[in-house]
DNA sequence: GACCGGATTATG
DNA sequence: ATAATCCGGTCA
């Protein structure tokens, strides 16, 4: 199993999006290895990204999501849940994906529906922000195993308050998947044009 | 130092 | 529909 490398994560939060569909992710403690294949992720395009946490500026709870790409960025949501995120582009940037879906590709695998349950399925605690995907052992994306996917596209998830940026189709899901925290809606667009281009709500 | 509001989920 | 439950950003 390939691991993703650091130039995969050297990229626009977008692309990284639509490329982490269908890959891997990896946890491994304590003798435990549990596995998922990522089904839905949002990006998260830095500080001009009003949905973004890079909006805030470069504090100290923020650290990770401007650290080096290819690190954990996680966070504490709504007091009581986790959500996991591989930083993308430069650092400095405060680029970063959401991994919101991961379902079973074997027996034993994980499955999680929204971003919550996915952390909680693989075993990732505040401790792993700031973990090196590219060569940490405990925590890691492997490239996808099977065959590619029909990505579609949607607005990302709960961002109301983000303007005309909670209006960009920047979450990517694979639509025949049962773990995606939402189900399609009958107007989705499909991430085989170009997934950079903003598409209008239905 | 208060106060507010979440990149959510479980339950009624 | 609504409660649960932290914590950082914002403003005093």
């Amino acid at each position: 199993m390939r691991r993703l490398t650091r130039e995969f994560f050297a990229r626009d939060a977008v692309c990284v999006a639509r490329a982490l569909i269908g890959a891997r992710l990896v946890r491994e403690v304590g003798g435990l290895r549990r596995v998922g294949t990522i089904v839905e992720t949002e990006a998260y395009a830095g500080p001009e990204d009003r949905a973004c946490h890079a909006r805030f500026g470069r504090t100290a709870a923020r650290r990770d999501l401007f650290g080096p790409p290819g690190h954990a960025y996680v966070f504490l949501v709504y007091g009581m849940h986790l959500c996991f995120n591989v930083v993308c582009a430069s650092e400095g940037e405060g680029h970063a994906v959401l991994v919101r879906g991961v379902e079973p590709d074997g027996p034993g695998d994980a499955r999680g529906d929204g971003p919550g349950r996915v952390t909680r399925a693989l075993g990732i605690g505040r401790e792993a922000g700031g973990v090196d995907l590219v060569t940490s052992t405990a925590l890691y994306l492997a490239e996808q195993a099977g065959s590619p996917r029909v990505v579609a596209v949607s607005p990302r998830v709960g961002v109301g308050y983000a303007g005309d940026h909670a209006e960009r189709a920047w979450r990517f899901f694979d639509p025949a998947s049962r773990s995606v925290s939402r189900p399609p809606a009958g107007q989705i667009g499909l991430g085989l044009a170009d997934p950079t281009r903003p598409t209008r709500r239905g």
